[in-house]
This record gives C-alpha cells, sequence and structure tokens, in this order.
DNA sequence: CCGTATCCCCATAGATACTG
DNA sequence: CAGTATCTATGGGGATACGG
C-alpha cells in the first residue's frame, strides 16, 4: 500500500518506509511467513496437497508429531482459512481435514522455497560443517 | 479440488515415503524453512537486498530488534553461508554484512512468499476474525 | 476415533551491563 | 562501533491421562 505521506512526526529526518516491523503490513506478512515456519505446517499442508485427509492418517503420515501439535497445528491452520475442518457424526467419529483455495494458493510459493531448500541443501550443509569447523577449533 | 478421484482410502499398509520428517531431506528442508520462518532473518534478508549494511545500520533499521538478537540472526545467516561478514580493522571499528549469492537466491522465493502473504493478508485475517468470533461466543 | 486438559522441560527472546 | 555475558521470563512442544 502506498500509504499517504504523511509528514510523521518530523522526529528523524526521514523513517525507512518499509522495513519497520512495527507497520503493519510487515507484521501481517510476518505472521504468515511464521506459520510457514512453523514447524508442523508446511508438512500439513503438503500432506493435504493430494485431497481431504483424516486427523489420524495425518498423524501416521507425520512422524514424529503428537495429537496436541497435530490439533493445534490443524487449528491454527483453520483459523487462518488455509484448511477446512468438516465434521461426520458418525461412529465412531469422523472428521476429514482439506485444503481451501487459499491454502492451495500457499502451496505454491512454499513448494518454491522447498524446492529451493533442496536445491541448496547441500550448499548450506557445507556451509554450516565449514563455520562450525572454523569456530570449534 | 481437481484431484484425483481416489475410490477409496487406499490405505497404504506400507510407510509412506516422502513426508517423513525423520527423513533427512525432510529434515533439512525443515531447517531451511525454520530459517525463513524466524522472527527476523527474513527482515535481515531483505534489508541487505540493496548492498552490504553495517550492524548499526541493520539495527536502526529494523526497528524493535535487540542487539543480542541481531547478533544472533546474523550470525545464524552467516553459518549457513548466506550472508558475509567482513572486519575493517579500524578505529572505531567498522564490519560489514553483505548477501552471498546464495542468499540472493533464497531472496526471490521469501519474495515469493511474502509476496503471496501480502496479496492475501486481507483473506487471512478477514479468516481469523470469523474464526474468533465464532469460537469465542 | 477425535480431541481437550494438565504437567513439565528447556529453548529462545528481551533487558541490561560490560569489553575490545 | 560492534559485540559478549548474564539473568530472567515467556511459551512452544512433548508425554500422559482423560472426556465426548
Amino acid at each position: 500500500m502506498g500509504t499517504s505521506l504523511k509528514p510523521t512526526h518530523t522526529r528523524s529526518p526521514a523513517l525507512p518506509p518499509l522495513p519497520d516491523p512495527q507497520h503493519v503490513d510487515c507484521r501481517g506478512v510476518a505472521s504468515v511467513l511464521a506459520r510457514v515456519g512453523d514447524k508442523w505446517s508446511v508438512f500439513v499442508i503438503m500432506m493435504l496437497g493430494d485431497g481431504p485427509k483424516r486427523f489420524n492418517e495425518l498423524k501416521r503420515m507425520i512422524n514424529g508429531i503428537s495429537q496436541r501439535m497435530l490439533t493445534l497445528t490443524l487449528r491454527g491452520l483453520e483459523r487462518d482459512g488455509l484448511v477446512t475442518r468438516t465434521i461426520f457424526p458418525t461412529i465412531p467419529p469422523r472428521v476429514d481435514y482439506e485444503l481451501t483455495d487459499l491454502g492451495r494458493g500457499l502451496q505454491q510459493p512454499v513448494k518454491a522455497l522447498g524446492q529451493w531448500a533442496a536445491d541448496h541443501l547441500q550448499q548450506i550443509e557445507a556451509a554450516r560443517t565449514r563455520f562450525d569447523t572454523r569456530n570449534s577449533a
């Protein structure tokens, strides 16, 4: 947004326009990035890429996630409108989670990032080893 | 939506090949995503987009970051080979941080993600409000 | 089967003070 | 100017047990 050019408080000569984390846009964007950086969210989003899944189905697919964390992660994604939660009042109960259009949209940039990460993992790990070696010596 | 018309859940008795977070690739990718999800890393990477910056220059640009956090963030980025640290043994001392080629490469997918976040922030915030309203009632 | 509730640990962020 | 050192506190995340 090109927010109006209000000459703020005339405090400092010129405030940086974009990089202020307190700025609304930055904070909003950061909150989305935080979700991506979330330990489990990305995995869940990827799992749901090929159709709806049930709770325990997801739990089994994502090896290592606790029931609690899966619930919290799904709630967070649901809250952000990225997945839908559908309850089938059967016995035993059944709940399906499915990506929304918004969630599917997020998949692309996330995949791009994941692709980049996979492509450069070698370089990064090499850099880490080098750094650790230099520093531990 | 267009997901293939899977007749059933074809419950595979075997283990899923890709989505195991314990798998090396997944963990590696996750570690990169974690860095992106880091509260400050993305800001720093963006700040360095237009040339090298000094420590306090960055600190001033990123409103709200503490000295400690900036140091830790920069160390992490340096460790991953995303930024370089150049010391000028002058008085007073001067240290320049600059994006490496690797770091510049990471900028693109990150920008794409940031762009998506900015584009859909309205939708997400609306979803959050709706969810919170429904749930608090 | 699908969650919520509780307890506990420790990793991390912030504030502050000090050094090269 | 550019850090390091130290302390504290907040909360993320795992394990477990119980409820609908």
